[in-house]
DNA sequence: ACGGTTGTACGATGGTTGTCGAAAGAGAGG
DNA sequence: CCTCTCTTTCGACAACCATCGTACAACCGT
């Protein structure tokens, strides 16, 4: 029996997200990371997120953010791999996820990104 | 000596406002209630807020607010008026708190709307 | 001056959260 | 079958947070 039966990945349905808990799920650097990362790139692997801790930390971090409806999860063999329902979120909360993301990004570049910008270099 | 002199209240500057800081501040759903109240009304007293909860615990979410740049409080005689800092908000993170209250009021019509939208009446 | 109003400060408390390490499960490949 | 990789679960722990009651300070009437 592969692991997407075994597990069931909860999410809330779209009609159902609490702005409260997508903003509680925000309020956090490592997960304002995450989705600033996806929305860059699309899918990605739960290992390549260049976020800094521990592997239960981040498996901690993803189940926040997918309880508040803000990504989605799929497994495909050993991996598992993550998206952001922007639709979803849109549909719901219109403008939220984009005010938020380009608000972060102006005071936090993201990691990679040669240039931070006009932020302090020391 | 007036009490607007004896104790300082610290507000954060308009370019210092940390937009983890403001989601984090939103993201309970007495604050909620109190900037959804003043997006109303332009400026309140402390005491005049339709939450339910003791009055030091309105202390406590008014400081989250302020030291968050969200709300702004000014002291005059006995009373302390608190404002929506809306032109800061706005210049630093535009669209944000208009995504975010918009969206609140849709699951959260404000106390005192006779009507409740479409949400569930039970 | 005195009492009432308005709001704060402090201390306590129960619950939540971010963090980690150790152990284990599931799949891929040899 | 064995091992390696990816990810989760569990237990633990310290830090934080929302809440409250009590005490207190400032102001405003009378």
């Amino acid at each position: 029996m592969p692991r997407s039966q075994r597990r069931v990945l909860t999410h809330p349905e779209a009609d159902e997200l609490d702005v409260l808990d997508v903003l509680h799920a925000l309020s956090d650097p490592t997960r304002m990371t995450i989705v600033q990362t996806l929305r860059a790139d699309p899918e990605r692997a739960c290992g390549t997120f260049p976020v800094d801790v521990a592997p239960s930390t981040l498996t901690h971090h993803f189940r926040v953010l997918r309880e508040a409806g803000v990504i989605r999860q799929r497994e495909d063999g050993n991996r598992r791999w993550t998206t952001l329902r922007r639709d979803d979120l849109e549909a719901r909360f219109p403008g939220l996820v984009e005010a938020v993301v380009t608000a972060y990004e102006r005071q936090a570049p993201p990691p990679g990104s040669a240039t931070g910008g006009p932020g302090q270099p020391h």
